[in-house]
RNA sequence: GGCUCGGUAGUUCAGUUGGUUAGAACGCUGGCCUGUCACGCCAGAGGUCGAGGGUUCAAGUCCCUUCCGAGUCGCCA
């Protein structure tokens, strides 16, 4: 084996042109595959920067030929020598009018046979990836999307520094408020029974900085959420967290189109068109079905409601009778595509949605076809194609219930899934959304009382002050999401900044004084030491880079993700540890 | 916790109504080869069919249990 000693690489491998033949350089890096052709070996070489082909003939020193013989796929090595024209191109690679005509060889490391090929667009299981994640990481697709993620952190610093933002880290060991997601907790050897939490999001600390009068804040931060996983959701993730002082919603949004528009251009040379589109969370529900909709194709939701009310099919007028809504989607244009065998299966896809069915019509050479026809009258039946506004060629599908969050649910997903088999979601158009106005409460069936939708320190909206506590359902919040392509990219809110109108909505949320001290007594008693007016919003940095990246999950822009059971297939974390750390800690495991 | 889909060679997959010795491609090993670049040609090795149990003359295939993964609903202030 031999080592580096007096060899200085003069660059990259990937970098080399035609107007470099003739120089002597130095590169290092892996050995992409070997070509022995007998008298003649070429040798790919790759580094995070590309493939260089180096080249071994008749002119080459014999044990410098043997030893490029013994070469095999993923050897680390370095080479010297001349770089010169090839004798004939290839017009696939950026290098590939030129190869090194090798002077120097040395083998730095072998490497075993890999269990999959390190290529781009390896369709390689993902539980055999993440155990060898550091050779998945080789791949060129794996090396773009983690070079992109720092391009895009990169460009957060520069332009949140730009804008006045200080850079502040905020702990990491933090108290754990059981209001929201369930905390990972960190056991406490000096305070036996005691237990940090690692932080959901620096949500109370960015708002004391700003009481601190650091005026504008951010942070690139994990934080962490011992909740289920899902493609866009890891129990740790990296926020861009941000925090601003004397502002309004208007301000806040403002700088964050800035940003937008910086790194989409800066990394993918797109232009976004700021200002972007707003909408209210009210009409997000209605026209979408959803908070964060999907602006890049139509087939918007119609409510029939009103129409349906007092027909004699159950199905429609039992729901509205209830208390529920009745409401459709036109797939315009697109009868033809879904077959009644599709349908079923839209059907109970809704159903996943606890949907209890879909009602359909179609309307193709002039004839209706419905599932519901017989059971409504002609006037009925002709004033819900007219409702939907439907031609010719368009299918429409119909949710009722008696919840019209399930209504919602239901056909927002459906129109998405819609979408998405007609293959009308193109990667590389961005439809970005200001989502404003959610609602300050949602009430939560576990819990049995109203709980806050965004966190208990969102203002209210100004007009809606006095419904805090008589209108709970129609209480609005100074909270907006920004929505990208059906993503919630972040979500933020201007804060509550007196301790007058805190102690308002801790009491709207039905925590006694007590409650509300024992658990956010810092941050209370803080609030009367003269809190600015103050606002933010936090980005998921990880959705944001796999959008960008075109990845289909933020697994693909974690270098070490988990997978579904929270787990980690390289390190199988988590793990047991030893007795000996449980009782230094004071814990004991039940039934052990 | 629920639902759907999946687990066969190192990898990606095929495997018919249950029926001879479980196949292909790529990769790997050995040999040949002076312009390849997905090099080519020849030869070869490589399988607890996720695991356990059952039905059967016979199970990769059917049944039960279980483990693992993916997606998703619940959950995620």
């Amino acid at each position: 084996m031999d080592n580096l000693k007096g060899f200085h690489r003069s660059g990259y491998c990937g970098i080399w042109r035609s107007a470099h033949i003739g120089q002597e350089v130095s590169v290092c890096g892996w050995v992409q595959r070997q070509r022995n052709l007998g008298g003649l070996i070429f040798v790919d070489l790759r580094d995070r920067s590309g493939l260089l082909q180096l080249a071994f003939d008749e002119d080459t020193a014999k044990e410098i030929f043997e030893k490029a013989a013994t070469l095999r796929s993923e050897y680390v090595i370095a080479a010297r020598g001349i770089l010169r024209e090839r004798e004939s191109k290839n017009p696939e690679l950026p290098t590939g009018d030129l190869e090194l005509n090798v002077l120097e060889l040395r083998l730095l490391a072998r490497s075993e046979t890999p269990p999959f090929e390190i290529v781009e667009n390896s369709d390689v299981n993902d539980m055999l990836r993440l155990q060898y994640r550091y050779l998945d990481l080789r791949r060129p697709d794996m090396q773009k999307a983690i070079a992109t993620r720092h391009k895009i952190t990169k460009i957060a610093r520069d332009y949140f520094d730009e804008q006045g933002f200080y850079e502040i880290e905020t702990p990491m060991l933090t108290k754990s408020t059981p209001e929201g997601a369930r905390d990972y907790l960190v056991p406490s050897r000096v305070h036996p029974g005691k237990f940090y939490a690692l932080p959901q999001s620096p949500q109370q600390y960015k708002q004391l900085l700003m009481l601190s009068g650091f005026d504008r804040y951010m942070q690139i931060t994990r934080c962490f959420r011992d909740e289920d996983l899902r493609a866009d959701r890891q129990p740790e993730f990296t926020q861009i967290d941000l925090e601003m002082s004397f502002v309004n919603e208007e301000d806040v949004m403002l700088v964050q189109e800035g940003f937008l528009s910086r790194v989409f251009f800066e990394v993918l040379n797109v232009e976004v068109n700021a200002p972007f589109r707003r909408m209210t969370w009210r009409e997000a529900m209605d026209r979408f079905g959803s908070d964060k909709p999907d602006l890049r194709f139509g087939f918007e939701l119609c409510d029939i409601s009103d129409l349906v009310k007092d027909c004699g099919f159950g199905v429609f007028s039992g729901p509205i009778a209830a208390g529920g809504t009745v409401r459709l989607i036109n797939l315009n244009g697109h009868a033809a595509d879904f077959p009644r065998k599709k349908i079923d299966k839209l059907a109970d896809f809704a159903k996943t949605y606890r949907a209890k069915g879909v009602a359909w019509a179609r309307l193709l050479d002039g004839k209706v076809t419905s599932s519901y026809q017989k059971f409504l009258s002609d006037e009925e039946n002709a004033a819900i194609m007219e409702r939907a506004n439907a031609k010719d060629g368009d299918l429409i599908l119909i949710v009722g219930d008696e919840k019209e969050e399930i209504v919602f649910a239901a056909l927002g997903a459906l129109r998405c899934e819609c979408a998405k088999q007609l293959d009308l979601l193109k990667p590389n158009d961005f439809q970005f959304l200001w989502v404003t106005e959610f609602p300050m409460f949602e009430f939560s069936e576990e819990e049995d009382r109203y709980v806050a939708m965004h966190h208990p320190f969102t203002a209210p909206m100004d007009e809606d002050v006095e419904k805090l506590e008589t209108d709970k359902k129609g209480c609005r919040a100074k909270a907006y999401d920004i929505v990208l392509n059906g993503t919630e990219l972040g979500g933020g809110s201007i804060r509550i900044n007196t301790p007058e109108m805190q102690e308002t909505m801790f009491r709207a949320l039905g925590f006694t004084y007590d409650d509300a001290m024992a658990r956010f007594g810092h941050l209370i008693k803080a609030f009367e030491y003269g809190a600015p007016p103050h606002g933010g919003l936090a980005y998921g940095l990880d959705r944001l880079c796999m959008l960008m990246a075109g990845a289909d999950s933020i697994r693909d822009v974690i270098a070490f993700p988990k997978v579904q059971n929270a787990s980690e297939p390289m390190t199988q974390c988590p793990a047991e540890v030893e007795i000996k750390q449980l009782d230094e800690l004071k814990l004991s495991l039940q039934g052990s």
